[in-house]
DNA sequence: GAATTTCTGATTTACGTACCTCAAAAATTC
DNA sequence: GAATTTTTGAGGTACGTAAATCAGAAATTC
């Protein structure tokens, strides 16, 4: 049987209030009673009922969740589980208020950050932008005892407790091994497609890229990086323009999000003479166009998944327990067409 | 507020009593009252807190796993998970045992269902042989009010009431994409590996891989199936001679388990002249192979995962909740050398 | 050693649900 | 309409924990 508050009370020999006192860390227990009731809790192997405990205290937690107002569809999916965590809040005991703040604008993110702090909620989650006056609000935040956790895009690990998203290093790495090998041609060239250079995902996976493409395909010329904001209209006509002007153009890595415009552009080239296309994020967009041939392949972080581990790791970080490493790291996923979900 | 049992009593203008009949199916109900309560519970929108409920009835669910007396990695890895479930059991109210039986050998699962299915327990989870009589037995526990998870490998959709594991077809045309694009010579010959054709997860990867190579790569010849039951002596003598006789031999996808004897096999060919090598399951060996070279691609499934989304799967059909189908779906992944985690 | 402060024990209520008993009310049968 | 059965109400206890009150015991101060 789970040992409970009595048995400690009875094993230690003293009262059920004072075996409250030592475990919600209320004043009014001597060091040597103190040190009794420790003992006990350990000799029984006493776990704390969170079920139990969070009726007693008709708990709820109240998390913040930070996101940038930008209209791809990444970001409206992410937005979108959110809102799903919202609507199973009475289940969960959460309380989740979503805020939105402009895109790639550090200081909005910082005044959206001191407003929260304010109102002192149990947790945080931000998809951030990896700026030092950023990083420093989030640390006032941890030390006001706010848990912090980076969403989709980190911070550093000084600035927060936790990161719930994928490797990015690893991501462009991944994308710079399946770029070489399926470029079957050896003098391939390969153009670069990011959002911004201000966020640190879009950095890393660019970083991870070039590390690979330099050490392992060395045959293969990159072409200067294109900086399209997420925005689909802006990199259409940059990708339009890149193909016509770079005619060996056979490989085309697109980093960031808003990926519509780059699939048009792409559909007017023929299918014969399509570079090979690594994109960044399952849409509804990039779906087809992985189905249609027109990309070759899609690295995918789950949205839902991120939103959901987010939400279990503030829980944790508020109640005080460590999280499972396992359960809670954030994989890529890498769809061709014949592994589509 | 979320309401609670008496504002179901108040609203409905009956007491508690005959709200807790009505809620748990207890008799001794009129038809007229008994709808007066549950047009309360809609119109308020009742949902009855399970953590409450739970401690309450002291309730632990009691499951069995079912597992394969395998000594491979994989299996190896699917059973420490269980274990390391068990060790949360006293935090997840769960109460689990483990019950080997020998692997591919589909009289002594169905005698182990027998054997639970006499113990009634809340659930079970299996690692299927999708034979007739085993379809059988796992429909008398279903009727028997027993919730029943395929894990790894399935049983087809009337023998069970969920599967906890990946899409293997997928798996299967995932691998021949890859090796299709990888195999830089237009005249590839492809050998494959397997366990055994008893095990629906083998014969589906199977079926997607030819699927897909026959159509998109049919310029790649295949050799015939290899099958070593997932015992890597007996792997690694099939492929040392495999490569021995086919000296045009240039890929290999190993759609079971039981790599070690393959890699042995692969370590004593020349670098230069090793073939494009796709395996399944990311265990030490296989890892240490993929950063060294040896092979090109591994197919994963999470064992940690599986087993935490059937615990999840079984305590919500115990209860008689849905599933949320996008958190449960287990993925593939497909590690390069570049995104081991 | 008296006064004060600091600990500790005993007891109670509460959270939301389950499950039990007993009596009263209502409906049904004869 | 009396006897019977069925339905309903009222109330309690329990699960494991939190949080509070208040009295008494122990330690500390002067």
């Amino acid at each position: 049987m789970k040992p409970t508050v009595h048995d400690i009370a009875r094993c230690a020999g003293v009262s059920l209030a004072t075996v409250d006192r030592v475990l919600n860390a209320r004043p009014g227990v001597r060091g040597a009673t103190r040190e009794r009731v420790e003992q006990a809790i350990v000799t029984l192997g006493y776990v704390r009922d969170l079920a139990a405990a969070n009726l007693a205290k008709g708990r709820t937690y109240r998390f913040a969740f930070i996101l940038p107002a930008n209209d791809n569809s990444f970001m409206i999916g992410l937005r979108r589980e959110v809102e799903a965590a919202i609507a199973r809040s009475s289940v969960e005991r959460t309380q989740i208020e979503i805020i939105e703040v402009p895109a790639f604008d550090g200081g909005a993110l910082v005044l959206a950050l001191e407003n929260v702090l304010a109102r002192k909620p149990d947790g945080v989650a931000l998809v951030a932008i990896d700026a030092p006056q950023v990083r420093a609000v989030a640390e006032r935040l941890a030390d006001a005892g706010v848990a912090v956790v980076t969403l989709v895009s980190d911070l550093g690990a000084s600035g927060r407790h936790h990161y719930a998203g994928i490797d990015n290093i690893a991501a462009g790495r991944t994308a710079a091994n399946l770029m070489g090998r399926f470029l079957s041609k050896v003098d391939g060239r390969v153009g670069l497609l990011a959002g911004s250079m201000l966020v640190r995902d879009h950095r890393e996976r660019l970083e991870g890229f070039l590390s690979v493409l330099s050490e392992d395909f060395p045959q293969v010329a990159i072409l200067p990086v294109i900086e399209a904001r997420d925005d689909p209209a802006l990199a259409e006509t940059s990708i339009r323009e890149a193909l016509r002007r770079h005619v060996g153009l056979n490989g085309i890595y697109s980093l960031g999000a808003g990926n519509r415009g780059l699939i048009r552009a792409l559909r007017e080239v023929d299918a014969a003479r399509r570079p090979v296309v690594i994109a960044h994020e399952l849409t509804a967009s990039t779906r087809k166009a992985l189905a249609d041939g027109v990309i070759d392949a899609v690295l995918n972080q789950d949205a839902g998944h991120e939103v959901r581990s987010a939400i279990r790791v503030l829980k944790a970080k508020a109640d005080g327990l460590p999280v499972l490493a396992a359960q809670e790291r954030i994989r890529i996923d890498i769809f061709l067409k014949d592994n589509l979900p």
